[in-house]
DNA sequence: GTCTATAGGCAGATAGAC
DNA sequence: GTCTATCTGCCTATAGAC
């Protein structure tokens, strides 16, 4: 018989270690907050994950695998360049929704405070994104279904950047809309960067 | 006889500070790092100023006042809003070649720490921005040098949050082109979004 | 794996002399 | 306005019992 699948104390830890920095920041958490809402003591934590930045390191893995498999649903569901860019865009309104911004987007601003390995892990994932819409973006250029000039790697990275900036500002101003108007520019109808054949 | 304009000490630490916030971020940046840059003891930065919300207000409130300025002077120094626009890229450009983020695009990131006050501050700062560029935009709809759909404050405020995007990318990855790839996109001859005539 | 106890350091802030 | 001395509290992390 398989065991409950109940999530582990480490994963739990993870999750609310994972929230409190996009709400807060890395350098605004502590493993007191943690153990506050977990109703375990602060050094169990250390057992888990022996330093705050081994803590950090395994955020940034989990969120990037997750957003991997995001990304791969999307291309799994969906089949036209246009549809799955508008897919990718929501991607980051879900989490915006949450009150929260994208995780490294939040660790991109403690950027110079990171350890080392941290450093690493933000821009892997940022690099991770980037390919797979300069991906989506050829393969809307092939088919026709796109249309833009320059390379598509350019492209790809304004896109990031962008959706970055929107959802860090629509946070701030606690308004959803304002990022939705952005989006609505980058993937919409009307679409700026992208223009639709 | 005026007196010789040196730098008050007010002063000097707000310069540090703003530098120490802009790159670490206000939640790891100390008293004891701006006294040990200034050689003076942490208890005499307490007499200018007595909180470090009380700091974080008084940076806010100087940024935002060298901004207007700057504003200011690109309207005095050109005459059509395409320039004005590609200027006013420039300004978030040359915050980034020190190596700095913008102030309120980090607090931004901070949002949730930070005290009321400041809060204000950063969302007053936006409000400046997006207010100038769309008399620019709506200026240039008027004199036909800029067409573009929609409302002019929406596409300001897609202008900011993208730059404050681009910025907080580019910074991470080391590469100011990064910054202005972004920034050709959105006021270069090609602009997507604001398409000239 | 979780606990109690505690180390060692740094944070923001205050008192009071000069 | 700047200083020394100090306070209180929180931080990350460790030791060692259960």
């Amino acid at each position: 018989m398989p065991p409950i699948p109940r999530a582990n104390t480490a994963d739990r830890i993870l999750d609310v270690a994972e929230r409190l920095v996009q709400v807060h920041g890395f350098n605004a958490f502590s493993y007191a907050d943690i153990s506050a809402e977990l109703g375990i003591r602060k050094p169990s934590l250390h057992h888990h994950f022996p330093t705050k930045a081994r803590l950090g390191s395994a955020l940034i893995a989990r969120y990037q695998d997750r957003f991997r498999e995001a990304l791969a649903g999307i291309r799994r569901d969906t089949d036209d360049a246009p549809t799955r860019l508008k897919a990718y865009g929501q991607l980051y309104g879900k989490v915006l929704r949450k009150k929260r911004m994208c995780l490294c987007g939040v660790l991109a601003a403690d950027f110079e405070t990171l350890p080392r390995p941290m450093r690493a892990g933000v821009l892997s994932f940022f690099a991770v994104n980037e390919e797979w819409l300069t991906n989506v973006l050829e393969e809307g250029r092939r088919a026709k279904t796109l249309r833009f000039e320059g390379r598509a790697a350019s492209i790809a990275a304004f896109l990031v950047s962008s959706l970055e900036g929107a959802m860090l500002l629509a946070r701030s101003y606690g308004k959803v809309s304002r990022f939705d108007s952005v989006a609505t520019k980058l993937f919409g109808d009307l679409a700026a960067v992208c223009l639709r054949t």
